[in-house]
RNA sequence: GGAGAGGUAGCGAAGCGGCCGUAACGCGCUCGACUCGAAAUCGAGUUAUCGGUGAUGAGCCGGUACGUGGGUUCGAAUCCCACUCUCUCCGCCA
């Protein structure tokens, strides 16, 4: 959520950020309701004032054995009319509060202004796309016929965006979360965390998933309560309603676990492979920064995003998100994304995200600076990795022309020592 | 799922219709005194949020908040109802 006060304060700031977002949201609206909403406010405080004075006076008749029946019947009508002012002004709270919570938090003044993903400015690339002296295969190919990937038996059990993985496929799912598991906190600081796949709508709402994108979530019948789409979602609610210590800072998670997204609005999109699943494991990084230090912190965490494509010798490019193709609460996002031959294209595989003050407002989110007033942390969420992305991205880079694919010596430990997947034969 | 107990400041906890919410008392924290320095001791300070007025500051005026939402009442932390979470016991269960 953005700051109440900005945009009373200074809402040309916002209607500038919303139309370099190309949202539909008018901040004419705002003012109205707030407007509103104020006026209503002055006028049922005032009169609560009176009620307190006068209940006051009451007490201390009764306390003296006067007599305040007169004072009491004339207290009726006030405490009538208020309790009917009272329930439209908060009507005109809800309405306000609603209008705020749809809207996005202000971009960066460091991100290019852009309509969609044809706006991202390259930021980097790093590796040598292969050169393949024979037609390179897709990932979802490759994977099954090598006995792993089977996509019949997922559609039988599940639906379609599902798979099931067997044997070195399973293995090398296993065998990915662990390496970004250990990377993250041998050598990076995070600390490891186990969290709910379940969660609340309170937790939802807190990093922004709600209200607006319930039709993105599994929902669990009958109950208030969501499949988590990322790991960003527990992690960064985990110090929800609390103040940190200002001395922790920053405090670096990080957690593997299943995504379930219902992909809804991506019908015929990326339906071949494991691009696009309803259910995918992934490492999850999440960051709590000091807001003058939020920004290194964002680079920061794209290095390890990065880092880990490095060991695993995959290709990558990294990109700016422009103001039109940025998420919903983030300030600033880098988007790494993995060089997939048979696409002859860079696709997304990490999406890092300074979200500011946004997700720490919402979820209340707070440290206390030395002598000063408590402050909002700035919150950031980054991937490292996405399992499935990964192993589409090993299975097209690694292929060979006998039909098996090399793996990089980095993941020899994961795997048992095993560096070539053979087909069956 | 059943029974009971409970949810009040950073923590523990008192209050159980108006004299109690910048909320007793204790701890913690901040500042000061004492000290070469520290501990101990002594003193002072320490809720958030909204509206108005100031400069988006300080201050001042007012409102709200005792798990959440309703109700009763002129007036609710206090009485009533629903929900929720925590703890204890029982049941079920990987």
């Amino acid at each position: 959520m953005i700051d109440l006060k900005l945009v009373q304060k200074n809402p040309d700031v916002l209607a500038k950020a919303l139309a370099d977002r190309h949202s539909d949201i008018r901040v004419d609206d705002f003012l109205k309701l707030d407007g509103r909403r104020r006026e209503l406010l002055a006028e049922v405080e005032a009169m609560k004032g009176r009620r307190n004075a006068a209940s006051a006076k009451v007490a201390a008749m009764k306390r003296a054995g006067e007599d305040a029946s007169d004072l009491l019947r004339e207290l009726g009508d006030l405490s009538d009319r208020i309790k009917t002012l009272d329930a439209e002004t908060d009507e005109a709270k809800a309405a306000v509060q609603e209008w705020l919570m749809r809207v996005p938090n202000i971009p960066d003044v460091s991100v290019p202004v852009g309509r969609d993903e044809n706006d991202n400015p390259e930021v980097l690339r790093w590796g040598t796309p292969c050169d393949f002296d024979f037609e390179p295969r897709e990932h979802g190919d490759i994977g099954q016929t090598l006995g792993g990937l089977d996509f019949e038996r997922a559609s039988r059990l599940s639906g379609s965006r599902f798979v099931v993985s067997f044997g070195w496929a399973a293995r090398l799912d296993r065998a990915l979360i662990n390496f970004f598991l250990d990377q993250h906190t041998r050598n990076e600081g995070y600390i490891e965390v186990c969290p709910p796949y379940i969660v609340n709508r309170t937790t939802m709402t807190g990093t922004g998933q709600l209200p607006k994108f319930e039709d993105d979530l599994f929902r669990i019948r009958d109950a208030e309560q969501y499949l988590i789409p990322t790991a960003e979602v527990p992690l960064t609610n985990l110090h929800a309603g609390e103040t940190l210590d200002e001395a922790s800072l920053p405090l670096a998670y990080c957690a593997a676990t299943p995504c379930f997204r219902s992909e809804a609005g991506a019908a015929g999109r990326d339906t071949r492979g494991i691009i696009r699943m309803h259910q995918f494991n992934k490492v999850e990084m999440v960051r709590f920064a000091h807001p003058d230090d939020s920004f290194n912190q964002l680079e920061l965490m794209v290095s390890h995003a990065r880092l880990l494509l490095e060991m695993l010798e995959l290709p990558y490019r990294v990109i700016t998100l422009c103001t039109g193709d940025m998420g919903f609460s983030s300030a600033k996002t880098y988007d790494v994304e993995v060089w997939l031959p048979a696409q002859k294209t860079y696709r997304e595989i990490s999406s890092c995200s300074n979200c500011t003050d946004f997700q720490a407002r919402r979820a209340g989110i707070r440290f206390k600076p030395k002598g000063g007033k408590a402050a909002f942390v700035h919150t950031l969420n980054g991937s490292g990795l996405p399992t499935g992305r990964t192993i589409a991205a090993l299975l097209e880079n690694g292929q060979q022309k006998d039909g098996s694919v090399v793996l990089p010596k980095a993941l020899a430990p994961y795997m048992d020592g095993v560096t070539v997947i053979e087909p069956r034969r």
